[in-house]
DNA sequence: GACATAAACGAACGATCGTTCTATAAAGCA
DNA sequence: TGCTTTATAGAACGATCGTTCGTTTATGTC
């Protein structure tokens, strides 16, 4: 790796964990240029706008989830235990990550859900991919007979996403030490619900 | 109500849906200013800080909060109907508002969550207030026997809120039509699997 | 209508914003 | 080592930021 793909990733590395604070648009040139001992000019050459750096930020965030939260799940069977290993992974990556704040693009998607132009399309694709990445992990689950075979997927998706995010604001604002197991408990509701039916009523 | 509480209002009120768009912390007096025909400095001179102009905004918010979603709840007998009614108020009441952009506390929610100060303690106020309330109905929706009486209120309330933010987010990031019918579903199997059981299995 | 008060303005402040330019220093390669 | 390319620094730009100040205009009261 040369010396500029070197400072690049240095770059980044501090303003993931800074935006991961302040948020992918409270990031500026001049504090992280402080914080990561460089010029302004010097730090802008890599990324030619601040926007580009904005995205490369959130690919950064992409990038790490995937590495942390998705793929050491990929090396248990397919099924439920896999489902249960991304969701434990998903709910603390923001611990396992240099994450201060909470996951970025999480907070990138309230920030920029109203602002047209590249960072809200990057923050909706790495959303979409998610989706898709959780419905095939619970599609796997139907599959093995695990889960019901009248499971509504993206119905099971869309609410492991409001078990993830309540939990997010559980523990950053109210810091309740509780959220961790009330997510649990309502994965396995959900889970359970959607579980096949040994004795029906 | 005097010349100056009426200008006052006026600012709010355009405050409050630009804050709506590009959230509270985006706020500035400068654009403000403009929006409202209004000079800076005059503008300034109602709040006497841009703090004290973000945190008046989140009052605003949560004043109208409480009287679209919640009080034309109160009407309806305690019980599940009000829940029910909340849920549906509480639903669209970004609509029903002048909330182009969604929440403006809940987006505040995860923008401020990293940084203390008065603006994250209003934040944190205004949810914790929501959650007490919430938690009042559901209490009262066991008192009429229509939900168990061994419902885990606080995890009931935690789930309402992922509810919530995963529709806000499928809605406003996503454009899925589907995200109401989706928190729907998602609202009455968290019903279902706290109603009171009329057949043990 | 005169007067005290309150509201709005316009100009300016220092700070920081993103960005551009030119020059210097370092790195990579022959 | 010498040379080319790349990386970093420094200074400056115009714009905007929140805020202050003194002045002027409007409001409400007697």
């Amino acid at each position: 790796m040369g010396k500029g793909e070197q400072t690049r990733q240095a770059i980044l590395d501090e303003a993931f964990s800074l935006a991961s604070c302040i948020g992918v648009g409270g990031l500026s040139i001049g504090v992280l240029a402080d914080r990561t001992h460089m010029s302004k000019s010097g730090l802008f050459a890599h990324f030619g706008s601040k926007e580009e750096l904005q995205l490369a930020v959130l690919r950064e965030s992409q990038q790490r989830f995937a590495e942390v939260v998705v793929r050491p799940a990929l090396r248990l069977p397919r099924g439920l235990g896999r489902l249960r290993a991304i969701v434990a992974n998903w709910l603390d990556w923001t611990k396992t990550c240099n994450l201060p704040g909470g996951c970025v693009i999480n907070a990138a998607a309230a920030e920029f859900d109203d602002q047209p132009g590249p960072l809200r399309d990057e923050v909706r694709n790495a959303l979409l991919a998610l989706n898709r990445s959780l419905a095939a992990t619970v599609a796997k689950a139907v599959e093995t007979g695990e889960l019901s075979a009248d499971t509504d997927i993206e119905q099971f998706v869309f609410e492991l996403n409001g078990i993830y995010q309540a939990t997010q604001q559980r523990r950053r604002l109210f810091d309740d030490p509780e959220a961790d197991r009330r997510a649990l408990a309502a994965f396995e509701r959900l889970v359970r619900d959607n579980a096949v039916i040994h004795a029906k009523e």
